[in-house]
DNA sequence: GTTTCTATCTTTCCACTGTCAAGATTTGTT
DNA sequence: AACAAATCTTGACAGTGGAAAGATAGAAAC
């Protein structure tokens, strides 16, 4: 026999990590269009209005959101390469799966990273953690090309063309337009053609 | 003197069309998430439930929007290559710096075709307009390539490739990770050299 | 130990949204 | 002229985010 269960503790202790979890939960579930901050309050079990205090208003809380899946962005990418080779080139590949894997894993959330809303603001955390991200991929890069590409104006090109290419590919396998073929092993192979193409103007001119 | 003007006719003659430009213009004012359909009646000057009729739902009048920019995608990339030598390998790039000249100046309309929503269904019409948009590029690689690409799986990934490159360069840039340079001949320079850059494995490998 | 202050959460209310059901109006068909 | 179909309006409903004001708990000050 136990005591009375006390009804419900009128402050919940955690709700900031609590409402965040939902949140990418609700997230996950209903994608960004069909976002309710009411309904992520009701999952925690809290009035609707309990999240306006720890993230002012809905943009608020996608912000912190978005923070947190820039973070997971980078966990993906760094699980790709831990189960890697250390070759440079390899790694950069790694990382370019990673990518990958993040957004076909977590649509709704790379959807709140970059196709849904305004670009962050200067100074602001989320602009920091996208920043992280880019960093990750540029560390990848200047490992293979041996200097920094953040001091150099032309390898800084060079990551941001692998940024674009991976990019690309996952906002289009998202967008539904390009099929990715069935099996792990295809889709590595699917993508590495895909970043490895040569579309150089050299190589387009003769077949 | 006129005689008194009719109030308002009951019928509106033609608002089918008449709402596809309201909501193009609310589109491009308030973005995928801030579209409001009441608003769209509003602007035409019907009731909120008009629209209904001619588009199901809300989905179904961002179909049809949607139907629309792929047709103006294929515009913008036509205007390019109209304006730009006819050497092939020119008339590809063109049609790449129409496909940004899109994203750039349409960015909500480029959101709503890829990034916020659902894959269109199969056999919609929808589809086929993205067909016709994706068909437009594989011509311009085929002139170059001196073959249909869509019969022979080796090319038709070319095609793909210059798509990711172009569309993951469009969307990194409209997200504000990625800034351009000032002055229109310097922007065409800068995604020239996007297009172009070398990261095939023999050209990371060594400076 | 009591009081006061501050952060946290709830309740209530409001304007706005998309969609449904029913009715009004016009056009087209026979 | 009568009927049928298409078009548009009115009214209602549940759901949304946000603002304002009140309730509760914990912390700090005395």
């Amino acid at each position: 026999m136990r005591g009375p269960v006390p009804p419900k503790p009128y402050h919940h202790g955690d709700l900031r990590r609590a409402i965040l979890d939902a949140g990418e939960a609700e997230l996950s579930e209903k994608g960004v269009l069909g976002f309710s901050l009411r309904h992520v309050a009701t999952r925690v079990g809290v009035s609707h209005t309990a999240p306006a205090h720890h993230f002012g208003d809905t943009a608020g809380l996608l912000d912190a959101l978005a923070e947190r899946g820039f973070l997971r962005l980078i966990d993906c990418m760094q699980a790709r390469q831990d189960r890697t080779a250390e070759a440079p080139y390899e790694q950069l590949i790694a990382t370019g799966q990673g990518y990958l894997d993040f957004a076909l894993s977590n649509s709704a959330m790379f959807r709140l990273l970059f196709g849904s809303r305004e670009p962050p603001k200067d100074g602001s955390d989320l602009q920091a953690a996208a920043l992280g991200a880019f960093l990750h991929l540029a560390k990848a890069v200047g490992a293979l090309r041996g200097c920094n590409p953040m001091q150099h104006p032309q390898e800084r090109i060079l990551v941001l063309a692998c940024w674009t290419r991976a990019h690309g590919l996952a906002d289009l396998i998202l967008s539904g337009y390009i099929d990715l073929p069935d099996g792990e092993q295809e889709r590595d192979a699917f993508f590495r053609q895909m970043l490895e193409a040569d579309v150089t103007p050299a190589a387009m001119a003769h077949s």
